[in-house]
DNA sequence: TATCTAATTAGGTAGTTGTCTAATTAGATA
DNA sequence: TATCTAATTAGACAACTACCTAATTAGATA
């Protein structure tokens, strides 16, 4: 899918007048006549929105007689729909997926009461059991050394190793002995 | 969601600038001058275009300084995206739901060995039965009544009730005793 | 206060698009 | 073949839009 396309796509569906022609078609198929009927609007003018609906390919037709029918490919559609987001980001689905897999690295590596056993070395899953640890931390707030170790030790002693990680791998940063969270854009990323 | 507003968010990304500057920003945020010098336009034209994004809601905007720094909401560009589809058809989430709860009714209702226990009596178990029954029969084929016996007597011995059944919920239509399968408009629903 | 930078506003131009009427084409049917 | 219906094409007009230059505003800083 060629981003030319979807830039395409989207200005179709820029239209009042072609969504609600989709919405009619929505409902089931129908002719060209039914739909100039349906919208107060002359024949011309719905062939003109249907060469743009059928060119970018989420309406086809059939022709029975001298009466053409238009659908709507609701595949199509629905995929033209989020492939634009999908190309600028990563697609929801694989996602989900990270989602999953960063959850049974927590199971493993977290207690049932919430401690560290201890830090993974492999540093994908080491980086998924940091940012499980600073989910208790709050935004733009300023913490002492001291207050960073007691909040470290409520997962796990040797909270000097821990603290040097989050540095590291820019979760935090120091200025005078004072730490703060990093924007989240800094921080380490798995790939 | 009204759907001005959405005919305005799609009439809004059918434009090849937009698009690239929302490339770029999915990368990170940057200010109105970077984005000018990266495309190549003057700093009023991305105002233009800032204005349109940002009126959509996809795009928001910090000041820093004298310095504005853009910034996609990516969640709602997301959901925006969908939101048609999701208008004009039923949800995504809501057909996986559906067929989830199809096949738990199939499970109850059809041996291992693919044969039917009964027809059931609640109307919409019924209908998704029969749903199921017909899916080995071909689309455009004429079927003479023999034939059909024949096929329905495959899952239950009551090959008459069955084949009322299909008449009756529009499944199938006969014509000198000759069945054929009906457009899938015309079958039964559950709502 | 004067000055600098980034952003916005105003106004203009070329190109695009939604709609129409009138004329034409494509295909079915008497 | 003549005729009917549905769809398309051609051509015109008004509205809109992407981009520009020039002028202005907003906010920081020397």
């Amino acid at each position: 899918m060629q981003l030319n396309r979807l830039v395409n796509f989207h200005k179709t569906l820029g239209d009042p007048t072609r969504i609600r022609i989709l919405s009619l078609l929505a409902t089931g198929p129908l002719h060209g006549q039914a739909i100039a009927g349906k919208l107060g609007l002359k024949a011309p003018t719905i062939t003109h929105h249907m060469t743009k609906l059928r060119d970018t390919g989420i309406v086809y037709q059939r022709r029975d007689k001298n009466t053409i029918y238009y659908y709507i490919d609701e595949k199509k559609f629905r995929s033209y729909s989020e492939a634009l987001p999908n190309m600028l980001y990563q697609p929801e689905q694989d996602k989900e997926d990270d989602a999953l897999k960063a959850q049974a690295v927590v199971n493993n590596f977290i207690e049932a009461d919430g401690t560290l056993k201890h830090l993974p070395s492999q540093r994908k899953k080491k980086i998924i059991i940091l940012k499980h640890l600073i989910n208790g931390l709050e935004r733009g707030k300023k913490y002492p050394e001291k207050e960073i170790n007691e909040y470290i030790k409520r997962f796990h002693p040797d909270f000097a190793t821990i603290r040097r990680e989050f540095i590291i791998n820019h979760f935090m940063y120091r200025e005078n002995n004072i730490y703060e969270l990093n924007p989240e854009e800094m921080w380490a990323t798995i790939d």
